[in-house]
DNA sequence: CAGTGGTCTAGACCACGAC
DNA sequence: TCGTGGTCTAGACCACTGA
């Protein structure tokens, strides 16, 4: 996708380590061998590996050399700054969704502070519900800043709204603040989801930024329970 | 701590973002005014400014500059691969920490494979209990590959034991594969903590991979529905 | 000892935004 | 057009590992 040799490097070796091309905890070529393989310079071959690294693939131990981890990494159903679309396929899984509500409105004094918007501006709000072996077992909550986000449809929000964004509008999704808590179900999560007679519900709260920093969409993904599951690969900063 | 350049340069800018000397949604310096500023190679300021990009501090923009975020970071008390102590005194918080078992043991083979050792090598278990306000909500079941950690007392449970691999020890714990699922709670659940009448429980587990990617450590963190809560940064990778 | 990854430099060209 | 950040290069020295 993106034309940059260090990109195009790190999606090669990537795509080599999960074909198995590359086997798992068997080290990488030196980066000096690298870089004449791919026959450009060790600080490129460097920010390739460095990607890979930061991404789980591998591990860079000093004056040894690189190691092929086997850390799954594809296996976090939990919608965030990856569209639901996207992860979903990741993972294999199939999902029908449901629009239940889509229209603009007014932010009331919770949007305006999680959006960071004056009283004036509109939002749009998007309720749709994630179904999967018959159950509604995802309620996602989504107000966009119709600022940035002028024209939503009904076809849209069925299909994937980060699809639209970056491919028709050409927005930049960049980076989003998460949150995950636990509470109690609320009367709108008992109508539109198949709650299983749980009483508690699995919150994300998602504020998610353009990459001119500037902030597009505030989304309460609410889980149910036994249906939760977050998965993360963190490197340890010091 | 670290005598890098490029790391020294990213906690100096880190620091007065922190302090509010520099301002949030304002412009840091161009590239080129702070290798002058700091004396060295723009290639090196790049890095700096990538440390800060990925911690959240700052968003780069393209021909215009970066720009300061206020994303409040240091609100994340879930243990994972930061140590609990250094969480706890992150946020703030006031924990009080009971050893409830320490010992030496044989891995059955969830453990085995959780830890992928061999049924010879032996663990220490080590289970703990967080109070806060009177009320136990977190109990910590960890459990270490011997091999690498061949002494643990009550007090260094008692107090980080991330400090004393890291400190006396000299390993380097580097990165984790964390999960958070909600399960039923179980009689131990109930048995350590003040469940508050809960019948599920948060459930965060841990593998922890130390520098030269040896598996070290297993967690199961359990946390009382109500009280967790796990704010995380992330960036679109694409 | 040679090879490794970690750091650092002083250049270069590019695409893009603002003026 | 000028300044910005993004990419890339061809060196260099270092600390560390392993033979």
């Amino acid at each position: 996708m993106v034309t940059n040799k260090y990109d195009s490097i790190y999606q090669d070796i990537a795509a080599q380590i999960e074909s198995g091309k590359l086997k798992k905890h068997t080290k990488l070529p030196s980066e000096n061998e690298l870089s004449e393989a791919y026959g450009t310079s060790r600080e490129t071959i460097r920010k390739a590996l460095n990607l890979l690294s930061q991404h789980g693939y591998i591990q860079k131990i000093k004056a040894k050399g690189s190691i092929v981890l086997d850390i799954g990494r594809f296996d976090f159903p939990v919608s965030g700054l990856t569209s639901f679309k996207e992860v979903a396929e990741k993972v294999g899984q199939q999902f029908h969704t449901t629009v239940h509500e889509l229209y603009v409105m007014k932010p009331d004094s919770f949007l305006q502070n999680e959006l960071k918007i004056s009283a004036k501006e509109e939002v749009w709000k998007v309720a749709r519900t994630r179904e999967k072996d018959g159950e509604r077992i995802i309620l996602d909550k989504s107000f966009f800043v119709k600022k940035y986000v002028p024209g939503l449809t009904k076809e849209i929000c069925e299909d994937s709204i980060y699809a639209y964004l970056e491919g028709d509008l050409n927005l930049n999704i960049s980076f989003a603040r998460k949150e995950i808590t636990v509470e109690e179900c609320t009367d709108e999560d008992r109508t539109y989801l198949d709650l299983n007679g749980y009483n508690h519900i699995v919150v994300v709260r998602n504020n998610v930024f353009l990459d001119n920093a500037s902030l597009i969409e505030y989304t309460e993904s609410r889980h149910r329970l036994d249906k939760f599951r977050f998965v993360d690969f963190a490197r340890r900063s010091r």
